[in-house]
DNA sequence: GGTAAGTTAGTGATCGCTAACTTACCGCGG
DNA sequence: CCGCGGTAAGTTAGCGATCACTAACTTACC
C-alpha cells in the first residue's frame, strides 16, 4: 500500500515533534495540531501510534539509504564518499533540523521491542556500510593500510553523532551554517590521521 | 543539606529505571515499587519529580568527577590516562548498566529547559577536558604532534558513546565482559593513529 | 448511495501530586 | 517510670489533567 500525502503529511509532523521535543512528548493530539485537524482524523490514516513510529523509522531508514546512495553514485573514491556523506548530511540537517532523529534511533522506541529491534539493526547496518567503506578506501590506497576498520568506523559515526547531539542542543544563537563548518573541520581531523 | 539513605534509594531507583526502560517510562509508581513503599510515600523525600532528575544529574556529575579524579591520580602520561578512563567506565557499565545513562544525558530532560541546560554542560565539560587531555599528550610526547585535538575528542567520546550505545542494546546474548573488550580493541585501533 | 475523511463527545487508564489519617520514635517535665 | 507532644515517614483515597483510542454522526465527492 502507497502512502497517502496525508499519511506524508503525518510522517512529517511526528518527525518534527520528535525532533523539537523529543519522543516522550509526542502525542496524538500534537500531531493532530501540527497537520491541522482533530485527534480522531488521525485515525483515519493509522491505525496506532505504534503504526506511526513505525512509518517514521521505515522514512528514516529510506532517508539513510538514498543518501548512502547518492554518495556512491558521485564519488570516485572511497574516502569521498565517506566525507561526501557526512557533508550531505551535516547539509539535510541544517536546512531541516528535524530529520537529525535519523542519527539516534536507539533511544526513540525502548518502550516497544519490534521498533527498538530495527532501530537496532539500522544503526549496525550503517556502521557496517562504514567498515566496508573505510575497508574500500584502504584497498583502493586513498586510505592509511592497517587501520582497524572497526574502530575508524566507530570513530566517525560516533563522533558525527556526538558532533551533531552538541549542535541541535544549543538551538537559536547563532547556529546556522556552523554543523556544516563543524563537520568539515572534524573529517579534516580524521582524515589527517587515516588518509594518506 | 545532605542526602538520607532513602534518598539514595529513591535516586539509584530512578537511575535503573531510567537505564532498563527509558525516561519516558519513569513514574514515581515505578520508583515507589522499587524501593518498596507507597507512591505518597516518594513525596516525603523528594518535592517533585523533576526534584529526583535533578538528584540524577548530580549523581552523574559526581560519578564522571570521581572517575576522572581516580584516572588522574593513578596515571602517569596523559595516554595512560585516556586509556583508563574509558577502561574503567567499560568495567564501571560492566558491572552496572544502569550507569551508562550517564554517558546520554542529553535526551533525558528535553522537556525541562533547567535539567536539559546542565546536562548540555556536563557535555561540554566532559568534551573539555579530553580536549586537554589531548593536547597535554601532544606536549608530553606520548601523542602525535599536530593532532585536531578538538576532532580527537569527538572521536574518541563520540566513538565510546556509540560503542556502549550497540552495546546496551542487545541485552542477554553472550554480553558479558564484551564491553570490556571492544572498549579495548577500539581504544587499540584509536592509539595506533593518535599515539606515538 | 457508497465511501473516504472529517467532526463532537466520551471511554478507561494512567499520570504527577495532594489531603487526611496513622504509626513509630524521640526528648522531656512531673 | 510514666505520659505528653512534636516530628518523620508511612498509609488510603482521590483530585484534575492527559493519554491513546473509540463510537456515532456529518459532510463532500464519485
Amino acid at each position: 500500500m502507497q502512502t497517502s500525502e496525508r499519511q506524508k503529511e503525518i510522517i512529517q509532523a511526528a518527525f518534527d515533534l520528535i525532533s523539537e521535543q523529543g519522543i516522550q512528548e509526542l502525542t496524538i493530539k500534537k500531531i493532530a495540531q501540527a497537520v491541522g485537524v482533530t485527534e480522531p482524523a488521525i485515525y483515519r490514516h493509522f491505525t496506532s501510534k505504534v503504526d506511526i513510529l513505525s512509518s517514521v523509522i521505515d522514512e528514516m531508514i529510506a532517508q539513510r539509504n538514498a543518501a548512502l546512495l547518492q554518495v556512491r553514485s558521485g564519488s570516485s573514491t572511497a574516502r569521498d564518499m565517506i566525507r561526501s556523506f557526512f557533508s550531505v548530511q551535516a547539509s539535510l540537517f541544517e536546512s531541516r533540523p528535524s530529520l537529525t532523529i535519523m542519527l539516534f534511533p536507539e533511544d526513540l522506541f525502548r518502550n516497544n521491542d519490534e521498533l527498538l529491534g530495527r532501530a537496532t539493526t539500522m544503526m549496525e547496518e550503517t556502521l557496517a556500510r562504514f567498515r566496508e567503506l573505510l575497508q574500500a578506501g584502504i584497498d583502493e590506497g586513498s586510505l592509511k593500510p592497517g587501520i582497524d576498520c572497526g574502530a575508524g568506523a566507530l570513530m566517525l559515526v560516533g563522533g558525527f553523532r556526538l558532533l551533531v547531539a552538541s549542535w541541535r542542543l544549543d538551538a537559536g544563537k547563532g547556529r546556522a551554517g556552523r554543523l556544516e563548518a563543524d563537520t568539515g573541520s572534524f573529517l579534516a581531523g580524521v582524515f589527517s590521521l587515516i588518509g594518506r
